[in-house]
DNA sequence: CAACCGATTGACTGGTCAGTCAACCAGTCT
DNA sequence: AGACTGGTTGACTGACCAGTCAATCGGTTG
């Protein structure tokens, strides 16, 4: 049986696609476009893949329950609630640090398309926002924060502010330097947590 | 000279496309089906806009200058830093309000999509977090809001998390009644004023 | 009435791509 | 060697649609 073939071409096409997607957007980008950045025939995009759909497809789902486990994984931890919400922070802008191009596709081509594409992943978006909501309902719970604000509303709220950051960076709207994303993972907790006025 | 014919058929291509661009989504939106809905024939819509492109820029444009004006008349008007924050919110909550149609258009065919279209519209989308930012600094100047949290940033997040509550109602992820607009703007102000944290 | 002009019509064209498919190639097994 | 298999190739087709344009309509002016 068997060869793993030493150069996995599945993969070569998924990463040109993040580059050609992040460059032109997806509805731009001709199916030729991503075999030529993976130098790879036409034909073998559809080999792998049952359409170009499906292609943006599996790099937000890969990416996207990556997201979902670190969630997860901060609210099983044994931390404050704040802290929980920070380490969701950190974890989205990490995400954007690291794979600028990535994230850049996921969320401008999925997460915020929901029209078009979004559309198909409204569920598995959703979850994000319902697993955020549960920490902050836990942080009601403990007395952690206060009452009178709905958990999904808080968890959208934060969710949102956190994207528009993101989108910020993308659309180079504000300055994207090492320094700002660690003050923007500190600064939207305090935001969120403590709010603008002073205390 | 001159005839004001009685119906305005600019007037009617224009708001037909919000209904069409609303249901469908400005990309798979023929230009056939904005002439269908207005009860118009194809190239109408074509003497009155130079491509399907103008349609939108004309929507967006239109709505945007109204929200830019809305916002500089809050920061103009002598009410607290927090109150003007408050009025932003409730003219972009009402907004949806009275037209979801054509704010579901603006939001997901333009400012969430930067890449595509909103590319053109950047610099005036830009103006409102600057409005905003605006706000916010007058605020910090005041004692009225902290100074640690960059106002251009504190704008972001407070644009962001309308923006995302919007967007919840746009793709019915959180449940939309009058009371939800009403509690809507008013969440939204503490959220980001008083923080989730009890004081 | 005749000339004019802007509004209105809708058939048609040109270009663009997603997806198909028949052929080819390189291992592997017998 | 011969047969088989799965990866790989790229030319080609069918559908779709934005935008064009020549023709028509209806009202106004002289």
């Amino acid at each position: 049986m068997a060869k793993a073939p030493p150069i996995d071409k599945r993969r070569n096409i998924l990463d040109a696609a993040v580059r050609v997607f992040a460059r032109q957007g997806f509805h731009s980008t001709r199916v030729s476009d991503i075999a030529d950045e993976a130098e790879v025939a036409y034909g073998l995009v559809y080999h792998y893949f049952k359409s170009k759909d499906e292609v943006l497809n599996e790099l937000f789902t890969e990416r996207w329950s990556l997201l979902l486990a670190a969630i997860d994984e901060a609210d099983a931890s044994s931390n404050t609630p704040r802290e929980k919400m920070s380490a969701v922070a950190a974890f989205i802008v990490d995400s954007y640090r690291h794979e600028p191009e990535l994230m850049k596709v996921i969320i401008v081509e999925v997460t915020r398309a929901a029209n078009s594409f979004g559309r198909t992943h409204l569920p598995e978006i959703r979850r994000a926002y319902d697993s955020i909501a549960k920490i902050v309902a836990d942080g009601q719970e403990l007395g952690a924060f206060r009452r009178d604000i709905d958990p999904v509303f808080a968890s959208m709220s934060f969710y949102g502010a956190i994207e528009q950051l993101l989108s910020g960076w993308i659309f180079e709207v504000i300055p994207a330097s090492a320094t700002d994303f660690e003050q923007a993972k500190e600064l939207v907790v305090a935001t969120i947590c403590d709010g603008l006025e002073p205390r």
